[in-house]
DNA sequence: TTGAAAGCGCTACCAA
DNA sequence: TTGGTAGCGCTTTCAA
């Protein structure tokens, strides 16, 4: 320190070493803390000269600003917040990577928050969030009603919904197709010489609807009917979910006298469960029944029997979700709510791979 | 609005609907700021009619604190960074999630950023929350040296280290206890009959390492030899780690003229590869070669031959790490630093149950 | 090109 | 029990 400073500066230093402020460097090299914050900012009225000794003792001082400092004067927290059902759930996990990846070049960095799939612990967190002010949200949601959401469009903080969508609300999406996801399976299942398919649906949400829909509308298409207990759903609370849900329903299907020749799963956990069932019970797959997944989850090859499915490329939904929040941070006044779609594509492995007939 | 404000206040709310201050309540009560301040904090002296009523008029009036503000002051973020190699790896997704868990009651948010298993990225990550001055943070660290952790001891903000710890350097660790881990990988296989036992091992990491000891360890002590040979490495870049490596690992193995009949591997991806690598080449799991794997991924039930695997309680890690971070931040002065091993466990399947010789 | 002054929303400290 | 005042570290505005 060339320069003298106050008592109280000193003390502070001493008492624990506290980071390096504007002020400090200001004080060091005889100039104005405005003068440093320019620097700082790349503001264009600063000598060539100043700019680069200020940037140089910048560096040997280890200066790093205070972002708290600067949000509460510019509003900026350069903070995205990400709320997910379940950040173990590969699909979330990659979509949380990859939104990680996309903004962190943009100075930003990620707040992850999950619901453990149950709506009241969402909201709480989307509160915690906003308290936060976060640049923009990007949420997975659990919700069953679109409150917390207005109560995020009250702030005017810009989100944007990941994976499920909500009727009747302008947001923001981005997420696959899920229609098309039901249809390709179905399909495919068809196209295997399936006759008698089953579909194991997800819970109340736009995606399992999605899903479902594609599913009756690739049956209806190729004329073929749409037996009475043969679409099951899986239960939504903990446990009854993913595989112990998909091997309940398995069972079920598996005591109906119309026994189903193709399974068309709403996820790959349910898939597996489905594939548990069929084995358990002595039948064969693909021949006796095959079975269709969704998500194209982590080690689908290794399985038992390796697994098609429908890959939602769930790190493109993140990218993309992460540059539409990051468009909209930038944006002024309001913008039109954008819906992108991600194209799925079928993954085909052995446990479809049956003769056609 | 039942007090007159000042016509900047008037302006800013109109402008874009801000978030209700400290100052709109006062106002709107008839009181200071300071007694709302302190109602906020639960201080005590306030009287109790007062305090319901403000409370009561907090909640209407939707308030919500402003961090930005309040770190700027008392130093406290209420927020924890956490760095991972890679969110995608369950290991570390099971981490985060349940450190998520953890320190979600006390009112914390986490804040997370992945390194990709790149040290130099890894560094820019912890300065960026450093900068962001959480109040503690937790590394899984891809590091080689210490110098990144050196300037957080500089900046006097409490880690801990997760998963992979670091010689020489005294700081707070919580992970499993690796030598067990291939103690009881490799005695299990010991104690199935095999006698040829190969290990693939990790790259330069506490982990790889100190599994690589247990394993040596476990054969010195049934005094078996350790075949020169019988311990390979992966590769530590991108595509040859995880089951990509282990399969080109265990192609060497198989073509070695004294071809192993067990196999421990450094985690499941690994084993994943490994097992592939076996029945590609026409050999029975785990008739011929039996294999452990560790991490007890997701689904591990489920795989071709169910594998047998070493649970390092991920869950707990998590747990145990976010904890002890807390009771950091609480603290005092300096904390002599703490290692907190969890007991790994071995699930035993399909992989390696063959008789007993 | 530089800097003095004001103030972001809140809390700490002390006086009333 | 209550509130005035000062200031956290920074940016913004405007005058020099």
């Amino acid at each position: 320190m060339k320069h003298s400073s106050s008592g109280k500066d000193e003390e502070k230093k001493a008492r624990k070493s506290a980071p390096v402020r504007l002020k400090d460097i200001a004080r060091d090299m005889g100039l104005s803390t405005v003068t440093i914050s320019k620097v700082l900012r790349g503001h264009s009225d600063i000598g060539e000269e100043t700019r680069k000794r200020v940037l140089k003792r910048m560096k040997e001082m280890h200066y790093q600003p205070n972002f708290a400092a600067r949000a509460l004067i510019t509003g900026k927290t350069w903070t995205i917040g990400l709320v997910v059902p379940d950040l173990l759930h590969p699909f979330f996990a990659q979509v949380a990577k990859s939104i990680s990846a996309e903004i962190r070049g943009q100075g930003y960095c990620l707040m992850i928050t999950s619901s453990e799939e149950d709506p009241e612990l969402e909201q709480q967190e989307i509160d915690q969030l906003l308290a936060r002010r976060v640049d923009a949200l990007l949420i997975a949601s659990a919700q069953w009603t679109v409150e917390s959401f207005r109560r995020i469009e009250e702030r005017k903080i810009p989100y944007v919904l990941i994976d499920r969508k909500f009727a009747g609300l302008g947001a923001n999406f981005v997420g696959v197709d899920d229609e098309l996801v039901g249809i390709l399976a179905t399909n495919h299942l068809i196209e295997r010489g399936c006759r008698r398919i089953a579909h194991i649906r997800g819970p109340e949400t736009s995606t399992a609807l999605g899903r479902a829909e594609g599913y009756r509308r690739a049956l209806a298409e190729h004329s073929l009917p749409a037996i009475p207990g043969h679409i099951l759903s899986i239960g939504s609370s903990g446990d009854d979910r993913g595989e112990p849900g998909g091997f309940e329903a398995t069972r079920k299907l598996l005591a109906f006298k119309a026994r189903p020749d193709g399974i068309f799963c709403f996820n790959d956990p349910v898939a597996l469960g489905a594939m548990r069932a069929i084995l358990g019970a002595g039948l064969r797959i693909p021949q006796d029944i095959a079975v269709v997944g969704c998500g194209n989850v982590l080690y689908s090859d290794f399985l038992r029997v390796p697994l098609t499915s429908v890959d939602q490329d769930s790190s493109a939904i993140g990218k993309r979700a992460a540059a539409l929040a990051l468009s909209l941070v930038g944006a002024k006044g309001t913008v039109r709510p954008k819906t992108e779609l991600v194209v799925p594509r079928l993954i085909v492995r052995e446990s479809t791979l049956r003769n056609q007939k």
